[in-house]
Order: structure tokens, then sequence, then C-alpha cells
DNA sequence: GCGATCAGCGGCACG
DNA sequence: CGTGCCGTTGATCGC
């Protein structure tokens, strides 16, 4: 497709606060919080109507360069400077460009040689995505049953505030005992294990006692486990089902038991 | 477009291998590690020839849905199970499916009930993108100069591999105390501060003295930087530049002519 | 708007 | 493979 055709087409679309696909051989390059450049390759262009600028390779799920919603995207022709005689263009350059919330300029620059095809379409949706499986699913079904985790244990508040942060869930249990427990909807690695701790430790502090910790997850890391016991926290292995269109926790097995209730 | 010219186009193209964009009106179901359901909408769908298949809508930068490389995208016709007579289909139906590391099954249902556009592409891009301003290469350059944090640091390694994650940089100061140095390039939250305590409590064990700690980034919160001085843990702003295609810690340069003078 | 955290995080590097 | 962590992380939610 003409360089030119291809712009009067983006131009438009653009105009019109259309879904814009291009197709073309282009280069990228990238200045902002970062800094990048793509050689010359067949790429995919995508450019939504809230400013959103995604630039695909033919392979893997992240977009090579992108900016987000709220970016502006505009076009120019550009000419061979050794030879002004040629009136045919030798690169659209598609240019993105985003003030950061810094203040600096965000710009992606994307030098086609060859446009293969402008696709644009008006496209109508107002649905938003209904998801299940979340942690904070998880976090609603467990504060229903906190028994399932320990015979005893009375839920005291969800997303209790902390000041760093904040605990999934605050207990008390059959000792008066105050539990924080962390939930992890996947495996829990060492930052889990650190984040947890933190949250004891703060909460310690501004008890003033002693305060047991809880991470609950389907499943943790030797390391992770090994400095979790050295911290002195337990480990309760959560395994639930995702069934459309709501999860179900299958039942709590107890992995481990401090002696600092004692 | 007829659906069933849609679903001949998109299995010839998925057949060999080229980029498939697929516009039309859609139901997304999702089941995998965790659930998810799209009402009809307006959608754009991206099928690379590696597996990845993206539902984008018209705004927001990630895709609604998705499903990463190594999925296998098919496509069937639905017919209106009460109307069998109508030969005429209802629905398009693009499934990606996958088996996650765990042996599961992880599967998309994309139901086009229109088809706006169905357009295919072979790509040629071997081409790798060029990153400048990461952490890595802020680290090399820090690695160069460490007197720019303080007088007498002497690098000592680079990624030092701790069996719990790993400091950025390990080094000497001037006391011939061991100072454990984590970078960041953007701002430093409270994740920055448990990271660098987690490695300086670390090292402190194995090593059996004290270590120090310094976090090294632009920017830090008033929460962070609050837990890191309680912690006894050392704040260093770096200042740097990305120029593209390469980034320079700001007073890294003059040093070096200071040093050069001698 | 800042700040903290979750995410179906993705991707990479290293053991 | 798992494990850990960076990322131009993005997106969300609370203050």
């Amino acid at each position: 497709m003409e360089l030119e055709e291809a712009k009067k087409l983006l131009e438009k679309a653009l105009e019109e606060k259309q879904l814009c696909v291009v197709v073309g051989r282009c280069k990228v390059a990238y200045i902002g919080r970062a800094a990048s450049k793509l050689s010359e390759g067949d790429r995919l262009l995508v450019v939504k109507h809230d400013g959103t600028f995604l630039v695909h390779q033919s392979t893997k799920m992240a977009a090579i360069n992108y900016q987000g919603p709220g970016s502006k995207t505009s076009c120019e022709l550009e000419h061979d400077a050794n030879n002004l005689q040629e009136k045919k263009p030798v690169a659209l350059v598609v240019t993105a460009k985003r003030t950061l919330p810094n203040g600096a300029l965000e710009k992606i620059d994307c030098r086609f040689y060859k446009v293969y095809a402008v696709n644009c379409y008006s496209l109508q949706d107002d649905e938003k995505l209904q998801l299940f499986g979340t942690e904070r699913q998880l976090s609603d079904l467990l504060m229903q049953d906190l028994q399932l985790i320990e015979k005893g244990l009375i839920p005291l508040r969800q997303e209790s505030d902390l000041r760093k942060g904040s605990v999934d869930i605050l207990a008390e249990d059959a000792q008066k005992k105050i539990v924080a427990i962390e939930l992890k909807r996947r495996e829990a690695g060492l930052d889990a294990v650190t984040q947890l701790a933190r949250y004891v430790k703060e909460l310690s502090q501004r008890k003033n006692q002693t305060i047991r910790g809880i991470l609950c997850a389907p499943h943790i890391t030797e390391n992770a486990l090994k400095m979790l016991e050295k911290e002195g926290l337990e480990y309760y292995k959560l395994d639930y089902e995702i069934a459309n269109p709501s999860a179900k926790i299958r039942g709590l097995e107890k992995k481990q038991q401090t002696l600092s209730q004692f």
C-alpha cells in the first residue's frame, strides 16, 4: 500500500477515534522511562481510541513497544533528504507521545517503510470482565468459615489497614491471640513470606503483643518455607477449585503449628 | 462477513502459521488459573503463530483475555440447537487451549456472533529489542565507580547470589565493612526495603558480622524511608539520565574526569 | 493524585 | 524444570 494512502486512512480513523490496525515493515524507537531501539522488521501496530499504542512482533504475548492510554498519536511522511526531487516518501512515521506523571515526555516512533494494511474499526463494547478466583474472592470465602484453617479462629476484620500495607485477614484464635493471615492465590515465594513477616512485626509493635502469622497458599517454595519457619510463622496449604463462575475452597490442611502460642 | 467464510480464512491462516487478526462481536469465556466471563461486545482478536492469543477491548493497554505462546487455536461453527433446520451457523467459536506447567488445562473460548474482518499476514522479523536504562545497565555503571555513593567504597561483586534471592552489588567500605547495595531504576517502595532487609539479614547471619545495606533509587516513598531508617539501612538518591542508546548516572562523568586528572 | 498491592502478571536468567 | 526477580511492568483500590 502507498504510504500516502496509509497516512490518510490512519489520520481519518484516528480523528474518528476508531481502533486502528497497521501491519507493515518498520523500525521502532522509544524514549521515556527507559529507551529502546528495534531494527527493521514486520510488525503489527494497534492504536486504540483511548491512546493505547501497541507494537507487536510475530511472537510473544507482550507488546515489544507500547504506550498506555492518554497517548497522542500522529503521523508524518518522511522524504529522502538526499533526493528532494523524489516526491514519493521513504517512510510513514507514526508517533505516540505522552506526558508522564512526573512531567517528562514519553515517545515512540514507529517508522514504517512498507505498509501492508491499514484497517480501522469502530468498536462498541460496554462490557466489563467478570473475573473469578481472585485473591479477594478467596478471602471472602475464607472469612465465611475460618474454622477451616483452625478450630476456634474468629474473624476480626478483612483487609485491615495498617500504616504499611495491609493484612488480608485479621483473626483471633482460641487463646485470644491475634492472627494475621496472608492469602496467596498462587504459589508463595520469598516475597510472600517477607510481606507477612513485615505485617506481623508491625502489628506486634503496635499492639505490643505477640502476633501469629499464617501464610495461606496452594503451594510454597522450599526456601520460602524455610524462611517462614525461621521467622516463627505458619503455613497452611490452601486448596481451592475454580468453578466458573465461583471459586471453592476444597479443604484446608494444617501443615505446621508453632510453639509460640504456649 | 459470513461466519463460514471467516472460519475458512482463519483455519487456512492458522495452518500456514500466519499472524491472524479477527475483529468482531463476541463473548469470551476463560477457565484455567482463574476463570472469567465477558459478555457480548466488539473486540479485536490477535493470534500469533507461536500460539499467543490476545483479546483486546477498545480501551486499555492490557489484553482483556489472553493465552501465551504454546497455545493451540482451533475454531468451530455453532448452530442453533433449537432450530436444526437452519443451516446458517449462529456463532464462530475460536478456542485456544494450553497445558499449564502443573498439568492442568487452560482454555479460552471466543464466541463470535459477528465477524467484521479476518486479516492474516506472514510477518518476517528476526530483530530483537535493544533496551537501555535497565537496572542491570545502571548496575554496570555504578560498579565502575562506587565512589559516587561513598568515598572508599570498593566493589566486591555484582549480582552476588544468596541462597535466597540476590543482592545487586556487594561492596566493602573504608572501614572494611561489607555493604549490600540494592538498586532500583524507579521509585522505591516498601517492597524494595523489605527486599534489602532480607538480604542484609541473610548476609549478616552467614558472614556472622554486621552488614550495611544501602538502597539506591531515584526516589523513595515516605513510608519506605521510615521503615528503612528503623531497620538501620541507608538510602542514596540515584540520579540518572536515559540518553538513547545509553544511560548515564548524573555526576559519574564529572567524577571520571576528576579521576583522570591524577 | 500518591501509594501499596495484586496479577490468569509475562519474561528472563540461572541453577 | 523450578526459583527468584525485573518490568517502559499494568491495573485496581484506598486514602
